[in-house]
DNA sequence: GTCTATATGGCGATAGAC
DNA sequence: GTCTATCGCCATATAGAC
C-alpha cells in the first residue's frame, strides 16, 4: 500500500532529478514540488541517495518491458524495427529528460549497474537474437548483430541526448529545424542500416 | 603570462570537472589534486563557476581545431572520414571523459553556448560542404548531408558517451570485450554510411 | 503522518598575516 | 602570491510537538 503523499513525492523527486540528477538536486526543491515540507521526504524516503535510487530503479524497470514486446509483434522486420524507433521516440515525447538521465545516472553512479540488471531482463540478448535470426534468413545485411544493433540505437538516441551540442553546432541552435530533423530520423535510420540506396 | 600556479589549478580543475561536473566537483578537490589551498584558487579564479567556464571553453576550443583540419587532408573521401573517425578516438583515448563531459556540459548550462560558438569557427559547414561536394561527385551515396553527418557522429560517439549503459546491458559488463568491439566500429561505421555490402 | 524548529556538517568565499 | 583561520550560508537530516 502507497499512500498519496508517498506518490508526490515519488512524482516530484523524478521531476527533479530527471533535470538536474542527485548533485544537483535540492531536497527543498522536491519537497516543494510535491508541496509538503523537508520532513516528509525522509519519513518516507530515510536519505536523499535512497530517493534517487529508486528513481533510477523505477526509470529502467520501465524501460525495457515498454521496449522488448515490440520484438513480439508479428510484423517484417523493417516495421519492426520502424515501431522500434516510433516506440522510443514517443518516450521520449513524454518524458525528454529520460535519456541524458538514463545515461549520465549510469555514468556517475556505476554502482547502480545491479538495480539496473535486475530490470532488464532478457532484453539485450532477445534484441540481438531477432537481429541474428533475420540476418540468416537475408532479410537485413549480414554483420555482427551487435554492431547493427548498436548502429540502430546510436542514430537513433544520439542526436537526442547530444541535441545541444548538435543543434548549437551544425544547426544554429534553431530548434524548429533540428525538430524537422528529428521528425525525418525514422526513414533516414531505417535506409542507413538496411543499406538501402 | 600565467604563472605555474594557475597552470597548476588549471589542470586539476580540468580534471575534477571533467568527471563531476560542476555539481558534483568541490573546490576542496580541486585544490587537493592542484597541490595548493583553497583560497588559491580564488584568488585566481574568483568562483567555482568562473574556473568551470574557462574549462569548458577550453574543452570547446581544442575541440574543433584539432577535428577540423582533417578535412583539409588531400585524401579520398573514405580515408578521410577514416582519419575523423581515427582522430576522434584518439582524443578519447587521451580523455575519456570529454564527450560526456562537453555533451553534459551544454546539457545543464545551455547559457555557455556563446563560449561555444565562439570557439567553433566554420566547423560545421565545412564539414557539411564537403560532404555535400562528394555527394554530388558520387563518391559516396546520396542523401541528406546533415543526416550523413548525424548517422557518422551518432555511430561514433554514442558507444563512448553511452559506455556504461550499453557495456552492461549488451556485454554483460564485460571491459575486454567491449574494448574489442569498439576496435571494430571504424570498419563498421565505414561500411554502414557508405552502404557498403 | 505531518508539521516547525533545529542540529550538524560542509560548502564557496573572504580576511588578514606574512 | 601564498598561507591559516574563519565567516556566512545552505545542505541533509533529525527531534519532538501535535
Amino acid at each position: 500500500m502507497v499512500s498519496e503523499t508517498e506518490k508526490k513525492i515519488f512524482e516530484a523527486a523524478r521531476s527533479v532529478f530527471m533535470q538536474k540528477g542527485i548533485d544537483g538536486a535540492r531536497m527543498q526543491e522536491i519537497a516543494d514540488a510535491a508541496g509538503i515540507n523537508k520532513a516528509m521526504l525522509h519519513y518516507y524516503f530515510r536519505t536523499k541517495e535512497k530517493l534517487f535510487v529508486a528513481i533510477v530503479a523505477e526509470a529502467f524497470a520501465d524501460f525495457f518491458p515498454n521496449m522488448i514486446d515490440i520484438a513480439l509483434l508479428d510484423l517484417p522486420i523493417r516495421d519492426k524495427i520502424g515501431a522500434f524507433i516510433d516506440r522510443y521516440l514517443d518516450m521520449v515525447g513524454k518524458n525528454p529528460f529520460l535519456p541524458h538521465f538514463m545515461i549520465h545516472a549510469l555514468y556517475r553512479n556505476p554502482e547502480l549497474a545491479g538495480e539496473v540488471v535486475a530490470n532488464m531482463g532478457h532484453f539485450p540478448k532477445q534484441i540481438i537474437g531477432l537481429i541474428a535470426n533475420e540476418m540468416e534468413k537475408g532479410t537485413i545485411p549480414k554483420s555482427s548483430p551487435q554492431h547493427f544493433v548498436l548502429n540502430l540505437v546510436s542514430m537513433l538516441i544520439f542526436p537526442i541526448v547530444g541535441r545541444p551540442i548538435v543543434q548549437l553546432i551544425y544547426f544554429d541552435n534553431d530548434v524548429e529545424l533540428y525538430n524537422g530533423i528529428l521528425k525525418e530520423r525514422k526513414e533516414e535510420i531505417l535506409k542507413t542500416i538496411l543499406k538501402e540506396q
